[in-house]
DNA sequence: CGCGAAACGTCAATGGCGTTGGCATAAGGT
DNA sequence: ACCTTATGCCAACGCCATTGACGTTTCGCG
């Protein structure tokens, strides 16, 4: 292994490159997240953001082992600004209710970087920070461990999974994200009655509908059904 | 364009390859996905496709635009598969479930395949028919209009965002897969209780929870949630 | 203050990728 | 049997991630 990845605590030395840019992680993970911004999900490659530091791109190696180590590293910092300055109110509903937007939303501040980490479990602080404060919630309003856990798991993938879903198609390239959105009236809305009645029915509505996330409402929906006391309600069919 | 794709349907000319093989829509769309299955979901590629139907890589934009296309392909196909031989019994909620469950499946079935299709709309037939039926449901169960569209929405772009989300840990690299579900051994299992005491509470749970899906427990809470009457209960709190 | 080790940026190269334009040929309608 | 043209093949272009060797700068230590 010729070139070994020293973590950011450890490194001593900065050694500014060619054109003068001192190299840092969070520089790297900054620049990257500007360059997703601005090109797409398609555009972060070594090379252009070796380009876009005035570094090697082979230099990145020095400070990330391959692209999916900077990939965890873009997702942390997605989870911490979600989190940053977070403070819950006492009903665990409500607060719930913001995490879950907050978390949603940071995602899809960045849809091009959340396409590539928001499936991913980094296991690092800032994720590691959001989990204690959920289970913090859930355990603070009466729920037995089992049931925290349960409501705990539903609830964080159900938004990561909006978060993913949502990002996808922001990150779209332009074209490809008016062609979908227009599908509903191009496609969905000319369906003829006799064929697909039900659809044909409501058409009009799922036009207005459809391009917006349907995280908030199905997050409300979850939340409705969650309670402290009578969790067996849903218990029985928690598992395939 | 020097390369205009024919439709499937008006293609009259079947030549085969060197190697004797004759190509169709269908049969490249199979292969990719054998492919996929095989080597994961970076190991689909125009080249390697091309070799494993005996053909040149430049033959395949005779039958698809470019790797899009395919993709979208793919992704119809998966849908399809869900739906084949499905029949509602007449209880609304226990045929949404099975539905919920089915597409989730058809999907984690061919994870490497879902990663990259999941959460594209494509407008195809099976899509269609899918919306239509699930339309039907909640028509039939007597949702007026409005409360069919909202709970139809939260209802598909969860079930895609779930599997979505499973697909993409089902697809990871044999070695990143497991150090992903040994992390809440490795990391969660281990954090102190005098720093994160809601996560060391129910640690052993989180360990033995965390790496099933949570869509069913998911599917299950929305569900409970919905009724045809006094759907103004989650109603006030349906968009951002 | 200066020396040596090693941290770190750079260079060059490898093998893969999607995609394209030109070309040869075999299939099908006539 | 012929002619058109659909269709497969070839070669090439410009990307991509990653690696190994190399040179230079930096820092701890004496």
């Amino acid at each position: 292994m010729p070139k070994p990845v020293v973590s950011e605590s450890a490194r001593r030395r900065r050694r500014p490159t060619k054109n003068g840019v001192v190299l840092s992680e969070d520089l790297i993970v900054r620049t990257a997240l500007r360059m997703l911004r601005e090109h797409g999900s398609a555009g972060l490659s070594v090379r252009r953001l070796g380009i876009a530091l005035g570094a090697d791109p082979s230099t990145l190696y020095r400070y990330f082992a391959g692209i999916d180590d900077l990939t965890l590293a873009i997702g942390d910092m997605l989870i911490g600004r979600a989190m940053d300055g977070w403070h819950g109110t006492g009903d665990w509903r409500a607060d719930l209710r913001e995490l879950g937007l907050r978390i949603h939303a940071a995602y899809l501040e960045h849809p091009q970087a959340a396409v590539l980490t928001a499936s991913r479990i980094s296991g690092k602080s800032h994720e590691i920070a959001a989990d204690e404060a959920i289970l913090g919630l859930l355990r603070g309003a009466g729920f037995p461990g089992r049931d925290a856990v349960r409501v705990y798991h539903a609830f964080i993938d159900m938004t990561l999974a909006f978060a993913a879903l949502d990002a996808a198609s922001l990150a779209l390239p332009e074209q490809a994200r008016r062609a979908d959105e227009e599908m509903w009236q191009a496609t969905y809305a000319r369906l003829s009655p006799a064929t697909h009645p039900n659809i044909a029915a409501v058409a009009p509505l799922l036009v207005a509908d459809m391009n917006d996330s349907a995280y908030p409402a199905a997050l409300d929906m979850l939340l409705a059904s969650a309670a402290p006391w009578d969790c067996e309600r849903n218990g029985s069919a928690g598992d395939e």
